[in-house]
DNA sequence: CATGAATGAGGATTCATTCAT
DNA sequence: CATGAATGAATCCTCATTCAT
């Protein structure tokens, strides 16, 4: 998995193929089908450990985010999300297009728990009215992690613009009902 | 291009060929490299003439939203999104997925220009207070295309769902500094 | 050998490989190389078990066709030889072919031996008047086995009309010197 | 289609690859894959050509038949076969295993066409009396092919041997009537 | 301007077999 | 005597691209 990561990385997702995985990773292409029965296995495997990197970023910030004001909790999120994507931009951008690509709805089901986490937050918030937490959860998380994944495809240094983050955790904050700042 | 269209409808990106491409034009591969010097360039033709379209949508819409609410505005803008995508689903996946996979940052530009356009709308309103007008354009048309883009590909009928499409609108107008509904 | 047999049966010779046949016998690769050299000697293996379940079915018959007349011995050995295809067809099938594949003479060596019980059966009989006794049971078991064999690739339903059954009895019957029914 | 033939010969069915094939023929193995779709559709080819100078034999013989006594009809027919096999016993071998194992039923067609001739022939003989001509046909065919197949894979000196043809020329002239010589 | 045969590197995957434990 | 991880050659096949006609 390492060796795939790399080679995602490096060369992106058309230069992935599985001799060369096993090749980087020293092992012959023999092994690594013991280990993963095809492409799509290896792709997957990746994609779900990354994922969870993630999902583990949004649990950790809930417990804080508990006591937060709402403007504190965007930015805490927004924030979150911009620095699980900062920290691998190449690999993250080559497995996201690729899940997409090959249809692997699997892979974005720990999505579905972020949102779940954010969801019973929203709902645990008395100062923060929305119609439909569920669909609202859906709704910012997606909307946030696709704002911070173009960027960083359209022009990584946005990431570090902070009318970037700002106009992000402005979007969250007022979607939450929060006085615009 | 319709041949290349109908391919990336029928059987996605993976089984997008040059010679399928051809065999469906009803030309010979030889023909299809005199106009398209490679198979990149077919792609990133389709998507600029795809992405064209929703820029045109876009465009037409601005005009009547010159008078309309903030609140009428975001329904139109969200609407408007929603249709493109729903017009042609396959090959919007596929096309998009592909031009992320293959860096096409050209055939995004597209997006900018439709960005300009909120962006000046935005501009011209009195009662929209944002701090950054280009990029809070960016950040609700690259937010509202992946939340449709998404709903898509995670499932369909959500679509059809009026509190999708609500909490959208909800969202864009709240960001815009309409008064929550 | 359960295992290989099995296998043959469901998936055919080419679903066949040492690795499956180890995991459905609930043995590892190692454990099976201990007992059979190499994959050729597993099918000769099954192979000769086989085709000595089918010797055992002539030589059964060979005592009860002392007494009989040239046509109801006729008819016992034809029958028996349908007898022992119609009971595993599939595997006969393929463990056939892939003797013949594989060039085991040696898993043919069976088949001699029901040729002798013949051509001594012929040799012991007054009322069978054959030129040369050893050639006519090789052609004559040779001729029944490919006959049913061939039914059962083409049309397997053939096997169970019986003017298959009794053109091959007369056709036995006639060689062995009997009037024609 | 030679190039597989020679293949066939010198290394049997185990040792064909389509690669091999390529080169064999001085092409590459594009081209090959642009001729004939997958390698069953090459094995299938050559059987077809194959199978069809058998039949061309066969047919050529009819007229011929057509005056002749059982006798000599059936040692036409008896040295026909044997001489197609005989000119090329290895490629005869391996096609016909190849075919069974593929389950190649299509490539077997031709045999039935062989059959037909037959059938039409024994009908047109009043003193030849058949119950049923077509199984007589079937039965012969496959009984002669089958028993020249065997012995050339059994043991090729065989067909040399003149009482194996006498063997199988008494066994389809009593089939069809003829007195015992 | 069109054709389409030819190319061949490269892809995913299988499988008989070995051998250290 | 059993295990099963490891091997890697070999397999079938695809496909972007070229170029002589």
């Amino acid at each position: 998995m390492q060796a795939t990561a790399h080679i995602l990385r490096e060369h992106g997702a058309e230069g992935l193929s599985t001799n060369k995985v096993a090749k980087r990773a020293g092992v012959s292409i023999g092994s690594l089908y013991q280990y993963f029965p095809n492409k799509t296995a290896l792709i997957l495997a990746l994609a779900r450990e990354h994922s969870g990197q993630q999902v583990a970023a949004v649990a950790e910030n809930i417990g804080v985010l508990a006591g937060a004001s709402v403007q504190q909790a965007a930015r805490r999120f927004v924030e979150a999300t911009v620095a699980v994507h900062r920290s691998d931009p190449e690999l993250h951008l080559a497995l996201t297009s690729e899940v997409l690509v090959r249809g692997l709805h699997t892979a974005m089901q720990d999505h579905a728990r972020a949102r779940e986490l954010i969801a019973t937050w929203i709902r645990s918030r008395s100062d923060v009215q929305v119609e439909d937490p569920d669909m609202t959860a859906w709704l910012l998380v997606t909307s946030v992690e696709a704002a911070v994944h173009m960027a960083l495809f359209e022009q990584p240094e946005m990431l570090d613009d902070p009318s970037f983050t700002e106009g992000l955790v402005g979007l969250v904050a007022r979607a939450l009902g929060a006085e615009a700042r």
